[in-house]
DNA sequence: ATTGACCCTATATTTACTTCAGGGTTTATA
DNA sequence: TATAAACCCTGAAGTAAATATAGGGTCAAT
């Protein structure tokens, strides 16, 4: 399979693909006389592993640590106890930021719907004012 | 005032101050005869402002924007208006993207909690697993 | 034989900083 | 007075995770 054909079927982008194989996240990728690289069912899964580690917002750095489960099934899976668990606080800390955000924004939204001079701006008079000083 | 002055008043590292003026987001910075840089209450004002902007998640160049509009009062504050209306778009989506990979993550953390091996590890068992395809 | 759709490598760019190497300056202490 | 700790300086490189670009080879069809 050439590069063009996986990069459809898992749905990542051709460069995607190459810069996760100079990564070392995509593995033994074969070649045609010609060149061209080839994909067969184990780099399919690899991508798929991939994309299931992304979706829950892991680093390429996890990923690798997961993969090296992966690849010694005896090891002992504390280890990935610990990142997914690590990984779930920095998610709700992230939640909790980014819903802040949205109130700020969202006041700050409701300030000003004109199109005046900026000075006069409800949005540019708030974001101007000192706080947590 | 030195750097470190401001570094501590502001909450911004003494690297992020200097980086900034690199950037051009804080301006007018002073010398020292001995040519440390010199920082009044005109660039505690910048950098108050720089930190409400990253406080709602804007991007650098967004705060340039803004910066433009705070440094011609008589401009139309259209653009702005339009910068935070985008800004909490993208918020929103982040928040539902977020919430979605806590609910998965949540799910993950759920099914395995010992340290055994690997192969028989819940979470890797769910994350081998095809999806979306 | 040539066009369009693919594929290749290597390098550069992006964002927002952070770190490092290699040095000067100032201040406090012995 | 010497010296060490605590500051400050510049310029370059490193980080994450791709994305983009330049310059060129390959393949299938017309």
């Amino acid at each position: 399979m050439k590069i063009g054909d996986i990069a459809n079927k898992t749905g990542f982008s051709i460069e995607t693909i190459r810069f996760y194989e100079k990564q070392n996240l995509v593995k033994n990728v074969g070649r045609h006389i010609n060149n061209y690289r080839d994909y067969g069912d184990e780099q399919i899964a690899q991508l798929v592993f991939i994309k299931q580690c992304r979706n829950i917002g892991l680093s390429n750095k996890e990923i690798k640590i997961l993969q090296s489960h992966l690849e010694n099934p005896q090891s002992e899976c504390g280890e990935v106890n610990q990142l997914i668990a690590s990984a779930l606080k920095k998610i709700r800390e992230q939640l909790k930021l980014l819903h802040e955000t949205e109130l700020q924004l969202n006041y700050l939204n409701s300030l000003c719907n004109h199109n005046g001079a900026s000075h006069e701006c409800g949005i540019m008079n708030e974001l101007r004012t000192t706080r947590h000083f």
